[in-house]
DNA sequence: GCACCGGCGTAGAACGTTCTTCACTCGTGG
DNA sequence: CCACGAGTGAAGAACGTTCTACGCCGGTGC
């Protein structure tokens, strides 16, 4: 098949222009309904036809102008909007949704926009102006209510936000359950202080990020075991997890456990302790969420939960494919169970710790 | 302004189109072509016209279809073609690459295509029937007259890929300094039997990929110092370091170093040496290379070399923008230097390690 | 022999832009 | 008083597709 014409021809002065359905139709000496009929395998069409269509678009190297297509219907395109890259959690999600649609007829643009509610904001109008078939939002930051007055216009798939919706389909992972496997797993080794390093809310309420909800878990789980919860505000980020840490450390009583609600975090505050002379599990027995690549690495060994991000870019692919392919219009969620993976950094609390209670 | 129509209007039954250019001229009352001239700020428009034009926009929220535009000429975007993402190199390239053109008429869309030739050629394709501006491919696996031929269609920068080119942009770190940096240091500290864990070549030799070079450039400094290079040719990845380190450390003459040409490589190599009871620096040194994330995390603490992947990016989207801004189109080569980050994972040999011979 | 049918193929109108060409209105210099 | 140019605005032809509407053909049922 041929291949991408010269911009400027450099030997005789060609047009170089890219082949156009026109250009097949002259050269196959058909209309150039057939030519698309053939290019859409779409019905009406002898095989006779067919093949000298198919002839000629090999020889002059056709690809239909997904631009003029758009412009009639379907860009086979699925836009993806995510936060920044160094998350394991993101690149992971994105990579199954790319594999989801390898082998299909769809193209997977991925836009980047941090966790900036604005940005985002764009990135979404720009796909949409791309006109896509299809939007997978990452852990967006935007307010929900604007997620559904996007969705309504186009088949849209929020992926991180807990709460339902009529417009809008979702996948989450159970983060309260992931939150009180974490606890449950650190108050049977024997632990009663428990600390939390959460992250600060964000858009908005009736429709949380994870890390909120996984802060509500934390909540919850520890008052059903009768201890009081110890939040404490950082970020999601090697220096929130640090400072957290110094803060929990500086308490009257230090707790003997750190629960942080992101891998990132915990690293941050491995670094804390151990800064701080203090030994982790021996001293302080930490647990992170996200099972990002580093936890296992065998000098971190980080215990942590897992809430297999490979399964949600996966759920993603598939809500939307049901959309586009079967036809489905009715609000669809998804919700996947995370795992608990005990590694190397929890132990039983050290001797002089309080015994419990009751 | 408003924001996007309903699909389906619940309420009053209106059409709930996307505004189009038409709508807002006769919402102003002026011609198609005057709205063009509005958007694209051309030449010849009062100032009352202007801000007639701009409420209307504004009313219907009007945003210019860019698949309509792209038939017309461009299309504001610029493609980017990476392998996965879970390399930290390639993740802060993209990063970088957005952020560079954040503000500017351009949308940076990425394409995922893993390190496989004919996933990122659909890639490219793919791109290219989206009528993109300008193509960023960073480490492509394709043959390079296969990217020379694209690049004389549309601008193209290639990211470390090596050597010279008449129709291609390209931007790669000194790979072959790099190395040397690496061995110079190891050297400096007493080793002698230095391994390098590689990779198997690639496409082509003309104009090749990073990994490759700086095997070269291992060899050579190795000679430089009057040595034998132990090449082990592996994979960048886990795995990839694990097992070349085994092979390693099963060699008659152990090596009192290791020079992995990849930080991923490098932590599979630390893993196999501790597996088999030595230590690191003690026994073994180990230094990697692209200084990823990780790397600078305490526990870890790998000597690695930085190719400063930030620049990279950024040098490769300035290479794009002076092509499609200022109309540049002789090819450009950037090269950038990389730097030696010295950290915890090395050490001089152990005392029972030959001394320096001459 | 006629109406009708299914199968195959074509013409041509969209789709939403940009851009060239043209027309109109002033003000100005001769 | 006329020609002219600058400044503004409009009309309409692309751009590359898809898809509806239609036409032609040979066969079939009456």
């Amino acid at each position: 098949m041929a291949e991408f014409p010269e911009r400027s021809a450099a030997g005789p002065a060609r047009p170089a222009r890219r082949a156009t359905i026109k250009d097949v139709a002259a050269e196959a000496g058909v209309s150039v309904a057939a030519v698309s009929k053939v290019v859409r395998s779409a019905y009406g069409v002898s095989p006779e036809m067919k093949s000298r269509v198919q002839a000629a678009i090999d020889k002059l190297g056709y690809r239909p102008d997904v631009g003029a297509r758009a412009m009639r219907g379907h860009s086979y395109t699925i836009g993806v909007v995510a936060p920044e890259l160094s998350s394991f959690f993101v690149t992971e999600v994105i990579d199954a949704i790319v594999s989801q649609f390898e082998g299909t007829a769809y193209g997977v643009t991925v836009m980047l926009a941090g966790a900036d509610a604005d940005r985002q904001r764009r990135a979404v109008h720009g796909l949409i102006d791309r006109k896509v078939d299809g939007l997978v939002l990452v852990a967006p930051w935007t307010p929900f209510r604007w997620i559904e007055k996007v969705a309504r216009s186009v088949p849209t798939v929020a992926v991180a936000r807990h709460g339902a919706s009529q417009d809008c389909d979702t996948v989450v992972s159970d983060d309260e359950q992931g939150a009180r496997l974490a606890v449950d797993h650190l108050v049977g080794l024997g632990h009663r202080r428990i600390a939390h390093i959460g992250q600060a809310a964000g858009p908005d309420d009736s429709h949380p990020l994870s890390h909120v909800v996984r802060q509500r878990g934390y909540e919850a789980a520890m008052r059903a075991h009768g201890l009081e919860p110890d939040v404490i505000v950082g970020a999601y980020s090697d220096r929130g997890g640090y400072d957290a840490a110094r803060t929990a450390l500086a308490r009257a009583e230090t707790p003997t456990a750190i629960f942080a609600g992101a891998d990132v975090a915990a690293l941050g505050a491995l670094r804390a302790i151990e800064d701080a002379g203090a030994r982790v599990p021996g001293d302080i027995s930490l647990v992170g969420y996200d099972n990002i690549w580093l936890a296992g690495v065998k000098r971190i060994w980080l215990t942590t939960v897992d809430e297999s991000s490979q399964l949600t870019g996966e759920a993603a692919a598939r809500l939307l494919r049901e959309r586009l392919d079967e036809g489905r219009t009715r609000a669809a969620r998804h919700t996947l169970a995370p795992s608990l993976i005990v590694r190397g950094t929890t132990a039983p609390p050290p001797q002089g710790s309080r015994l419990p209670a009751d």
